[in-house]
DNA sequence: TCATTTCTTTGATACAGATCAAGAAACTGC
DNA sequence: GCAGTTTCTTGATCTGTATCAAAGAAATGA
């Protein structure tokens, strides 16, 4: 039985040990020089544990994060004290964006199992994107596509099925893991039901339900965390229009 | 009977003439010279009439735009043929955010009355904010903002009913005019049933029954697309904790 | 190890909002 | 002004998901 965490691919120290320094640089190709300079911001704190915070809401924003392993929830809370999920976050990913232009975070960050991240002091990093264009480009760059993505879920929550959302779901967090070199077909979910409900906009009895129906289906193998997608055709067209990128990298 | 549309309010064209510069610059103060370098980017096009497309999804990205005059919705079209409403946008409010990291339109913007923008090309905006750190800064503030504020709209379509919705609709409306020197107590919306429903995921049917229902309560005074709020207390009760602002400019 | 807690599945029932339908009111162009 | 179209309101019915309930499976901790 399959009880493998993210936290333990060998290819995660591979893939990630460097991740803020590839999100920010790596399609503008700084020189080695400024590398070294941007290199020198990021620190690396303990690793976190399951429901430990990254940061919480209001918080002052000291740092820009880059998850290195495990993965995160970021969540609002309401008065009512009840969370609202607004975006998980995997390998590769940054966290406290939405917070630049308040001066604190907008959002709690928690970790969903053990996991690490790489900070980035927000203030050096905003003097040395003055100094370095590309540099600057870049977050415009990553700033932008979190606003479409945003937007995407947006699309997903406004009047899609439980279906809909599920499949629309599952098919996102397939490419993320294939875009950080994973399977895309198999993985194991770090986030509850519960979660994926709360994220999707619905109640977790109903995502369960809609996992045994995709399983029904033959779309899904389903065992609790770990699912398998087996018909992708399938699950995309439940889907719907919202994902069409083949992700054919099923190794 | 009021018929006024947004466009024949006199203040529009002294709050809005120059509202990208205000956009981009008033919180960081440039100097004049920098002001003037910035002014010289700007482009008034020719005004849109109702329907008109700003831009279309898929578009090479030219500029930004700021609203200087009547309002716009972005949406996107899944291949279905059917719109998703992310966004309506009102006096010296910014279009094309999400555009910057992609090189092209995310969404299409249409006028939903005659309206009119600024230009700024986006290349020269990119190139003056490598000179200019406080403006580049602003715009980080800026994309931020809209991350932030496109979480709120996530929050909202999670798990409200169609009243939480709704008069949270109306108070964020409300507190956007009001941010321009507009009444926040009684306004034309300038789009339809059928828009605001799509945008908050409902029907336009659901609309306009909580149209009625709040009218019933007392809240409001609805008469076709213009909207008096009676009682903003009782609004903001069922809008939740979603909006706390007082926003007292009631002139 | 067992007891406790958390997470997940499945079933029965209720309800908010969707859908279908029809008519009223306002706007359009001639 | 008048026909035609679009937008809005209201009613009747249907349905997908929430809610309530219970029990099984896995994780946790002593």
């Amino acid at each position: 039985m399959q009880k493998t965490k993210l936290i333990d691919f060998p290819a995660i120290k591979t893939a990630c040990s460097r991740c803020s320094l590839q999100q920010l640089c790596l399609p503008q190709g700084l020189n080695s020089a400024d590398m070294e300079r941007l290199d020198q911001l990021v620190k690396r704190p303990r690793p976190l544990h399951r429901g430990e915070y990254l940061f919480c809401q209001g918080d002052r924003l000291k740092s820009l994060y880059a998850v290195r392993s495990g993965s995160f929830k970021t969540y609002s809370l309401g008065e009512d004290g009840n969370e609202k999920i607004l975006g998980f976050h995997l390998p590769g990913e940054l966290l406290g964006l939405a917070g630049l232009g308040h001066g604190e975070y907008r959002a709690a960050a928690s970790a969903l199992e053990t996991a690490s991240v790489c900070a980035v002091p927000f203030d050096r990093l905003q003097d040395l994107a003055d100094h370095l264009p590309s540099l600057n480009h870049q977050l415009h760059k990553i700033m932008s596509q979190r606003i479409s993505r945003d937007q995407e879920v947006l699309l997903l929550l406004g009047d899609k099925s439980a279906q809909e959302r599920l499949a629309t779901f599952l098919l996102n967090i397939s490419s993320r893991f294939a875009e950080r070199g994973f399977s895309a077909r198999e993985f194991n979910l770090s986030m509850s039901r519960q979660d994926i409900a709360n994220y999707l906009g619905l109640t977790l009895e109903t995502i369960s339900r809609t996992f045994s129906h995709l399983q029904k289906d033959g779309a899904l193998e389903v065992d609790r965390r770990l699912i398998r997608i087996v018909d992708r055709e399938c699950l995309a067209n439940i889907a719907g229009a919202c994902f069409t990128d083949a992700s054919s990298a099923t190794h």
